[in-house]
RNA sequence: GCCCUUGUAGCUCAGCAGGUAGAGCACUUCCUUGGUAAGGAAGAGGUCACCGGUUCAAGUCCGGUCGAGGGCUCCA
């Protein structure tokens, strides 16, 4: 369907063209995404999830009579319902209310829809405070029921759903009747902790969600996504491959070990990366864990960012800062001396440790810690200058993020606030356009966040979607009117006046710490050849062989390619069952026609057996993928 | 931080209704020398997260603390 007579073109496929001049592209945007939405509403899905929903609260309050509801909508791949009930939820009653919604949905009930007034509503939920709430916000208007204002033209419309015995405050759609919903196409997964309205401040809820489809058929597909996707949990193949640890115990929650086999890792991505940095014109900088804290107040840390900074260190007297940001040392080095327009584009990189207090709750493997490093740069530029620099640095990242497999680009470019910012409007326009032509010429399909931006600046950032099809945000260069002025940084001009420099900030993979949890979800651990720790594994069939094999170890280590010797009693398909668990790209196996031969059998990670190949034949197929970058 | 779940050998887990610990993998040693995902045997390995309580007796029950998992919230 064709929203509003637009021709309908996918945001993710990039270029957007206009047929009717007078629609701006941020109303254009907006219209993709309402008509995504409306697809999503109108589908048979939504309206099974959404009926399930209600099934499950009836389910709920059969079981909780004097239980109150709150809300129950449908998302993404299922629905959940948010109760307030008189004891915890245990996966018992989980069991028990999916078995009461299955014979409710087997009664074939049908839907009723009824509109009524704000007044007869109330009486309706008179014992149920959350829907009287909602009812209250539908009458003024103001809210939907999440909360969100409504558009002016909408006016709220009270309406309620009733199927069998239960009846709730709705707006729909729902199915006709439950006979259109398959009793064996859903289930009930988790019950959590949520709060109403999504307040931490009030009341918290016992939310259950739930998953479903229109056919059983679905239903196992998608839980065995979910399985694949557990599969790939950064958490356990990194304990599997021996990648990284925790140890909150003894160490503390959200830092990371990095062990052998991931400092392997990571040692060759930032060689590789800083080699590249040195090859694109920037400098090498190193800054210390701590500052005073007079410079954190200068750059507006203690005031804006205080909470995410942990305690002060005492220091003779004087109080230190441990750093969550970089961007304070990079401005020191730049004031360290004067600068003239020629010095620029002047660009400092440096892989900066930082630690920010992140809650307790929200640490997550490698992908939400307390201290992590990020691969981060300040450029400085004239303003002439600046549309290159962010040109030069898009397609840097995207150079980067490339030679590490990734291939699919979303870009989201996020604009000037409407309310507190700092900087002339100019200087945002002319920002904002030279980072939305880098993404023109870069061809990365993108969104706009519309005053999304931070309050000193513009930004874009990059996600990358992986192997599964899940959405990473990665890359982000963003400009700071910001700091420049706190800091009073300045160049001299063509004119021998002063100048305010332009600033951008950009990390590529972010931090190395969560690149790493994405890139072993990406690869699902198998990584390609120039990165896995061991990349050949040779296997002597019996020990007579074991000289052999270290003759080939020594000559493929020379060649440069990382090796080792299994030269345990064990017996072939043991060894190969090893190696294989620990995602070895390359299993030589080295028997006596390989010994005559001067070869290895060479069976890939993916089960492909190529047979005997020369040793020096394997070396340079080998080194020929490493240096590509490829993968086996 | 909040809610629910959870914390037993390096890893994955068992331990019934309280009576002072068990399996598989991994590890060590020995036997085995075997052609594309697990050969056999023996051995070593745990103050059952920590603190306190109930009890004649606690891995097992209760309370607290510290972690972990799923969410919520947060992520200038």
């Amino acid at each position: 369907m064709e929203p509003r007579g637009l021709p309908l073109v996918p945001a993710d496929e990039g270029f957007l063209f206009f047929t009717r001049p007078h629609i701006t592209k941020k109303r254009y945007l907006k219209e993709i995404f309402m008509s995504k939405q409306q697809d999503y509403e109108n589908s048979p899905l939504y309206k099974i999830r959404h009926s399930l929903a209600h099934v499950m609260a009836q389910a709920v309050l059969e079981m909780f009579p004097t239980g109150k509801i709150a809300i129950g909508p449908p998302i993404e791949d299922g629905f959940y319902y948010d109760f307030d009930l008189p004891r915890a939820l245990t996966p018992e009653d989980l069991k028990a209310i999916e078995k009461r919604m299955r014979n409710i949905v087997k009664k074939r009930y049908g839907f009723e829809r009824q509109e009524l007034s704000a007044a007869e509503a109330k009486e309706l939920f008179a014992d149920q405070p959350y829907k009287i709430e909602l009812i209250e916000g539908l009458e003024a208007g103001g809210v939907d029921e999440n909360g969100e204002p409504l558009p002016a033209d909408e006016r709220p419309v009270i309406s309620t759903y009733r199927h069998d015995s239960f009846v709730d405050l709705c707006r729909g759609p729902h199915v006709k009747d439950l006979g259109k919903i398959n009793p064996k196409a859903f289930r009930l997964l988790s019950i959590a902790g949520a709060y109403w309205r999504g307040d931490e401040h009030r009341q918290q809820l016992q939310r259950i969600y739930g998953t479903a489809w229109e056919t059983p058929a679905e239903l196992k597909e998608y839980l065995h996504r979910l399985e694949e996707a557990k599969k790939r949990d950064h958490r356990k193949l990194g304990k599997e491959l021996e990648i990284f640890a925790t140890n909150a115990d003894e160490l503390g929650g959200g830092l990371i070990l990095w062990l052998p086999n991931g400092g392997l890792l990571r040692h060759l991505a930032e060689d590789f990366c800083k080699q590249e940095h040195l090859k694109h014109g920037y400098d090498m900088v190193y800054s210390p864990h701590i500052g005073k804290s007079t410079l954190w107040e200068t750059s507006g840390h203690l005031a804006f960012y205080k909470d995410g900074m942990y305690s002060p260190i005492d220091i003779d007297g004087q109080e230190y800062y441990l750093k969550p940001m970089n961007c304070p040392f990079h401005i020191l080095m730049y004031k360290n001396n004067l600068h003239s327009y020629r010095d620029f584009p002047l660009r400092f990189a440096e892989w900066g440790t930082v630690y920010r207090y992140e809650r307790s709750g929200t640490l997550h493997g490698l992908l939400r810690v307390r201290g992590f490093t990020q691969d981060d740069a300040h450029h400085f530029c004239r303003e002439d200058q600046m549309p290159d620099e962010i040109d030069f640095v898009l397609n840097f990242s995207l150079h980067i993020l490339r030679s590490f497999g990734f291939k699919d680009f979303h870009a989201y470019l996020s604009t000037q606030p409407p309310e507190k910012s700092v900087g002339e409007a100019k200087q945002w326009r002319a920002a904002e356009a030279a980072l939305e032509a880098a993404l023109k010429r870069a061809e990365i399909p993108y969104d706009i966040d519309e005053g999304g931006g931070a309050f000193y600046g513009p930004k874009i950032d990059l996600k990358i979607s992986d192997a599964i099809g899940r959405e990473w945000q990665l890359s982000t260069i963003q400009f700071d009117f910001n700091l420049p002025e706190r800091f009073n940084m300045t160049y001299i001009g063509a004119d021998g006046k002063e100048h305010r420099p332009y600033m951008i900030h950009r990390a590529l993979l972010g931090s190395m710490e969560r690149f790493f949890g994405v890139l072993i979800e990406h690869f699902a651990g198998a990584f390609p050849v120039w990165l896995a720790p061991v990349q050949a594994k040779l296997i002597p069939i019996t020990d007579r062989h074991n000289d052999y094999a270290a003759d080939v170890a020594a000559k493929l280590k020379t060649a440069g390619i990382r090796v080792e010797i299994d030269d345990s009693s064990e017996r072939m398909g043991n060894k190969i069952r090893k190696a294989q668990k620990k995602k070895v790209p390359y299993m030589l196996i080295i028997g006596d026609k390989e010994m005559e031969a001067n070869a290895v059998a060479v069976r890939l990670r993916n089960g492909d057996d190529l047979g005997a190949i020369a040793v020096d034949e394997f070396i340079t197929l080998a080194q020929k993928t490493i240096a590509e970058k490829e993968t086996v």
